[in-house]
DNA sequence: ATTTACAACTTATTATAACAGGTTATTAAA
DNA sequence: TTTAATAACCTGTTATAATAAGTTGTAAAT
């Protein structure tokens, strides 16, 4: 139970390189120590390493030459909201700023919710939030959160400005994201959209309906994302 | 050089897996074989089958619970071209048909290309493809194909209609697609787009532009896909 | 000066092994 | 009958090892 076992050791290895890389200790086109010297100075096995080694040019931090080594990539323009990493953590270089609208605050479901819950989810309903983020004051996203009423004490009192929900979850109750799914589609702004994200009517606006899965069987929260897609554009790695 | 030889283990595995699963005969919550039991039937090591089990699960084919087992999903109800197949794979229960609107043709890059290009590419030029994609007789995909004329023989004299490129660049060419990078961002119908859509003016459109790359480094191609998500949504697994 | 051969790196793939911990069904105890 | 312990399965994680193959720089040969 001591704090460094708390993670696998291949996430270990991957949250410290992919920290170097945003903070530039790494640089684009830099060639991280090869997977055996990864080896000999974090005192690991060779697939241990690679585990993190993938896991990180999955997400685009790195890309990896045969012969040669893993590559410090460029990092994209975008926003990489498609992989795994929560909107605050991938634009940690811009003046990015989390407005709350609503809530927290424990809600019934939906009879009409956009991802099939289960029984146990549907019993305990939900802790509801609205949030909006801005870059540059510029409204970006409009997100509301869905999340399951399981086994969070002290939840809803929790203040989630400027704090991403994704480092919350993980720091305060020992849940990692592990993945997700996500449905995408195209709609024109009105109602609380057009005026939380301060658009014209029929503006266009990227909906992401997206179902979060961690690693606390089975618990997965929801989300509904609504992005101005005019100034900036979403990125992802497939 | 024998045929077989040429995927790796665990690609062939996936192939066949996949194939299995797409084809019917896993089941939506059947459990696959325990990743013993492939080692066994297939020769392999465990390292290996569940690099495959992996990749099964990235893109979308089934998920993985401890100490139970690999469980097929539920087919999504979107298109899978969020994720590493082109998308006539993603649809092949459908009714899905293409349409080629021009090309394939050689054609010297636009100088405000989408995404950065290489001398090698720019000086080779590109052969360049607009599909359109039908669902039910319904246009859904506009799909304008950029493929860097690199050591492609004939392949501007190919037909298209209804083949897949993933498939013809892997069966004529050995090129297989690793992964790839994308933009998403929602847009309003206009000009080509709108008339090749069959949709109204200001008609909000899901807009991709995608660099696809490939195993035979560094070639990449490139594919600026626009969508109609009235009926149906992207789908995607992160 | 140019080419070729080779050594020394790298990643890619595969193999075998072990232990931790979740899930399920059976068995034994209450 | 109900409950608790247990065995037998499963995946998750880590370790060590070996071979194949791509890349690069150096040294030898031309």
């Amino acid at each position: 139970m001591e704090p460094n076992k708390q993670l696998p050791q291949y996430r270990q290895l991957y949250e410290l390189l992919r920290r170097h890389i945003t903070e530039g200790i790494y640089q684009e086109g830099d060639i991280l120590p090869s997977e055996h010297n990864l080896c000999v100075i974090h005192k690991m096995a060779r697939i241990t390493v690679r585990h993190s080694l993938d896991d990180l040019a999955k997400d685009g931090f790195i890309f990896k030459r045969k012969g040669k080594g893993s590559i410090v990539r460029n990092k994209p323009e975008g926003i990489g909201i498609l992989s795994i990493s929560g909107t605050t953590t991938a634009m940690s270089g811009e003046n990015l700023t989390t407005h709350i609208i609503a809530g927290p605050e424990i809600r019934a479901w939906s009879s009409t919710f956009f991802f099939p819950l289960d029984e146990t989810e549907k019993e305990s309903g939900m802790i509801y939030m609205e949030r909006l983020r801005l870059i540059d004051d510029k409204p970006l996203f409009y997100d509301i959160s869905f999340i399951p009423n399981i086994n969070l004490p002290r939840f809803a009192a929790r203040k989630f400005k400027n704090k991403s929900l994704f480092d919350t979850l993980r720091k305060f109750y020992n849940i990692e994201v592990t993945g997700g799914e996500q449905r995408i589609k195209a709609i024109t702004a009105n109602g609380k959209v057009m005026e939380y994200l301060e658009v014209e009517p029929n503006t266009p606006i990227l909906h992401l309906e997206r179902k979060i899965h961690t690693n606390r069987h089975p618990f997965s929260f929801y989300s509904s994302l609504y992005c101005n897609t005019k100034d900036y554009d979403l990125f992802g790695i497939f």
